[in-house]
DNA sequence: ATGGTGGGCTACCCA
């Protein structure tokens, strides 16, 4: 079972290139974020066309996230739990079952800024919320796999240029500790679990040229379950989509599991 | 140090 996660920057905008991307590269899964759509407007035909079954958590103008299957999706869940209040649209569950079930949850981690403020505030309380859903989702000991723009730095290696991040909300140190507090209840970072070093990433800015000058920061992430991990066969990005015609500034990051 | 780009949507917000 191949899982990717995809922040599209628009549907509607991005819909040839999302329809392109699913034929080219047929993921049994893709977790999508800033669909930027309500549910009712989302096109959903065009991607159920090429085989997919579509769950949409959208909201007007902004945020938005959406699984698309190949394989059966039941036990759909939107919303992270424990947010009184909070209306925006960052979180859905489902469980997905190939050789055997896997419940997947796409995420659209608040970006933060600017830091400190509120919008500071808010980010790292949704971290503690993501992180008491976490919890409860290992305790069920099924593969799990958390995936989506978490809009973190995890290390330095994560960024061309580190030193240019130190003030923003992405790389802060209390954006990494809460990232680390989720991972250090037992999640694996599956792309860093397989391939050390500096260069790799999945976003680069629209503005100063930041893809010609391959200045790009690792901010889509898949974390895994132990019970997940233990599956994990590969891992990649798709770094080749940023180069293509009206591209998002995100490109997809996939894991290929033994389920 | 500043401004640079893009989507959603109709006055600006978000990234």
């Amino acid at each position: 079972m191949r899982i990717a996660t995809f922040n599209i920057n628009g549907v509607k905008a991005r819909i040839d290139t999302l329809l392109g991307w699913l034929s080219a590269s047929r993921p049994d899964v893709a977790l999508l974020q800033e669909i930027k759509s309500v549910d009712e407007a989302f096109p959903r035909g065009a991607i159920e066309d090429l085989g997919y079954r579509v769950e949409t958590h959208g909201q007007k103008g902004f945020n938005g996230v959406a699984i698309l299957s190949r394989l059966p999706l039941t036990d759909v869940l939107r919303g992270l739990p424990g947010g009184e209040g909070d209306e925006h649209a960052r979180w859905i569950e489902a469980t997905v079952t190939g050789t055997r079930p896997v419940r997947v949850a796409g995420l659209y981690l608040p970006n933060g800024n600017p830091a400190p403020g509120p919008k500071f505030d808010y980010k790292l309380s949704w971290m503690e919320r993501m992180r008491m859903r976490a919890a409860a989702l290992l305790a069920t000991e099924d593969p799990v796999v958390m995936a989506g723009d978490y809009n973190v730095i995890p290390q330095a290696e994560d960024a061309a240029r580190p030193e240019a991040w130190v003030t923003d909300a992405l790389y802060r140190p209390e954006s990494r500790a809460a990232f680390r507090r989720i991972l250090h209840l037992g999640y694996t970072d599956a792309f860093r679990a397989r391939v050390p070093g500096p260069g790799h990433y999945s976003f680069w800015d629209y503005q100063a040229g930041a893809w010609e000058r391959n200045n790009g920061i690792r901010i889509d992430h898949l974390l895994l379950s132990p019970q997940a991990a233990d599956l994990l066969a590969d891992t990649g990005i798709e770094r080749a989509l940023r180069g293509q015609e009206k591209p998002s500034d995100h490109v997809p990051v996939w894991v290929e599991l033994d389920a």
